[in-house]
DNA sequence: CTGAAAGCGCTAACAA
DNA sequence: TTGTTAGCGCTTTCAG
């Protein structure tokens, strides 16, 4: 109790410029003709008053509240920041404020934070991923809240999706390893419990593979999490399990424990292995040897859900699917196949 | 138009329990004494209904949104993805709901988001650093919104600070270069144009060597935007125009940059060049060689700014300033200065 | 322990 | 062109 109420309200203006509060609304809405003194007294009164408009109080008798949310798992992932960041831009520059909430991969926190979502009554709502508790849908659809879900792109997901298509993605990764002869190939996987990216691109890896009459056996796969640290440790695992000569990593990040600690252990890239990563963050280029990986539109991705999103909200109509492409770019840690 | 007008109101679970709307506030608040029958007929109707109470009209009825709001400069910025991270996840364990808004370093434009956030009705608000707008201050001032500078820490500050002194940061860095014979130091710093962080970094070190007899003068200095590539490209004009044994960076992008560029070239780290950064970052430690840097607690930074900001609000009272210690870890991009 | 009624600050018909 | 009057969905005295 305290906050607002010294806070000049709608009535004051009215007061202090002789209208109604009606008026006042008018001229702050810029809706609906009004003569210029009246306007002006309005104006002048919004000034000397320092009155600035309760977005709550306006939500309410709207119906909607110029407000989008986004709940992801987490904003220790640079990608997902870079999306975010674009997705607040691209909203901030349509008149939307963002509310973001992180769910820290945690499925049951996730349906927890899309409930309060609703109860903050956002008018479009962003989720990363199709694999979301089946309430969730249920719930946003009920509350007649519009949504999409990034950083996927699957025709028969039940919500509109903005992204990628993460199985297909993998395809050039592998297609290009194999050309240059490489045919013991491991994976060092993000998590893919509850992750149908990293599932996805697992997927994406194996299918390839078989098409080609290859395989990946999981003892060729070890899952870890976006941690430099932590791949390292794992990719020591798979190398002393397995005679692979080349790894394809579920994310740059992982990717980058994978080259240094095979530059540790004396590992040549790319001569005696190759190593391709996924999402091409900015410092992938700029190692050495350059990152070959999976390039993504990321602030791409966060603006089209926006412009999306809020296309979708005033023109009452439903939210629009966008597919984005995906690029392999080969750079250096990719080579020939060693004996 | 459309949204919520589906959703059941507290007025439909009154009717269906057969009881008042205040009764249904009182259970949903649990709050006052309520009959085990009458809860139990309200809790029911409430999940037969699938009822989502209304936080805007909560907020309107109680002069208060549960909600923090957090201005930064950018999310592209892994340190600051970080204090973000943790202050939302702190926000969200007490029960608030965090709106962002991105300023991209622009002072009108926080200006503009900072009046965004009062008509949003955010409780507690967090900003970087202690160079605004004084408009800001008036603004957040008269609205009765409290607030903290985060990322800085200065006695003289006009806001509560959250964070690390800037300046004396550098200290330990200049000292322990110094100590390992170096003498000619130069700076990589981050832009210092509206921006007290970089500025008292750079300050640091220039009295940081002052006190010691040696100087830093302009020529030294290069400044240069949180990028790698621009990085490495003003590492190479400075290595040209000057002869230095220490380059002092204003963080660790920044280092990552001069490191890379350095070893393109053939400059053996720390063999002819020393390198320092600042935040270390989790990539930071994992280099070859690691890089020696400020380690600052961004996560930190992040709880302690959600959780103090909470605490002034729901206690009424003012925000509480804390000052984080910041620590220079000495690792592998730092030796003795050659000949 | 529960209900009635007023009001939070704003918008939206409907009149005038 | 402007004012009046209802609410939007919720909380909160104040009665009972």
């Amino acid at each position: 109790m305290s906050s607002r109420r010294q806070m000049p309200t709608q009535l004051d203006v009215a007061r202090e410029a002789g209208v109604s509060t009606a008026t006042v609304s008018r001229v702050v809405n810029e809706q609906g003709a009004i003569s210029d003194d009246v306007k002006a007294r309005v104006l002048n009164a919004i000034d000397v008053l320092n009155y600035i408009p309760d977005a709550g109080a306006r939500a309410l008798a709207m119906q909607q509240s110029a407000t989008l949310g986004a709940i992801i798992p987490t904003l220790n992932n640079a990608i997902f920041a870079e999306g975010i960041n674009a997705f607040e831009r691209t909203a901030q520059s349509l008149g939307y404020t963002l509310i973001l909430s992180v769910s820290q991969q945690n499925k049951v926190k996730e349906q927890h934070l899309v409930t309060k979502m609703i109860e903050r009554g956002v008018d479009g709502l962003m989720l990363i991923g199709n694999s979301h508790h089946p309430a969730i849908y249920d719930r946003l659809k009920q509350a007649g809240v519009r949504h999409v879900c990034t950083w996927a792109y699957d025709a028969r997901a039940q919500a509109p999706n903005i992204g990628f298509d993460n199985v297909q993605a993998m395809e050039p990764a592998v297609e290009h390893l194999m050309s240059l002869g490489h045919v013991r190939i491991g994976m060092l996987a993000g998590i893919t419990q509850d992750n149908d990216r990293a599932a996805g691109r697992v997927e994406g890896v194996r299918k390839s593979l078989e098409s080609r009459g290859l395989s990946l056996p999981q003892s060729h796969i070890i899952e870890v999490p976006y941690s430099i640290t932590e791949s390292r440790r794992a990719f020591v695992t798979l190398m002393e399990q397995q005679k692979l000569s080349a790894v394809i990593c579920g994310n740059d990040v992982i990717a980058y424990g994978a080259l240094l600690e095979a530059q540790r252990l004396g590992i040549s890239v790319p001569g005696q292995l190759s190593l391709t990563g996924f999402d091409d963050l900015s410092l992938s280029s700029e190692l050495n040897p350059a990152l070959t990986t999976v390039q993504v539109h990321a602030e791409r991705m966060g603006e089209i859900a926006a412009t999306l999103l809020i296309e979708a909200v005033e023109s009452q109509s439903d939210v629009q699917s966008a597919q984005l492409d995906t690029k392999l770019l080969v750079r250096q840690t990719t080579g020939p196949a060693s004996a």
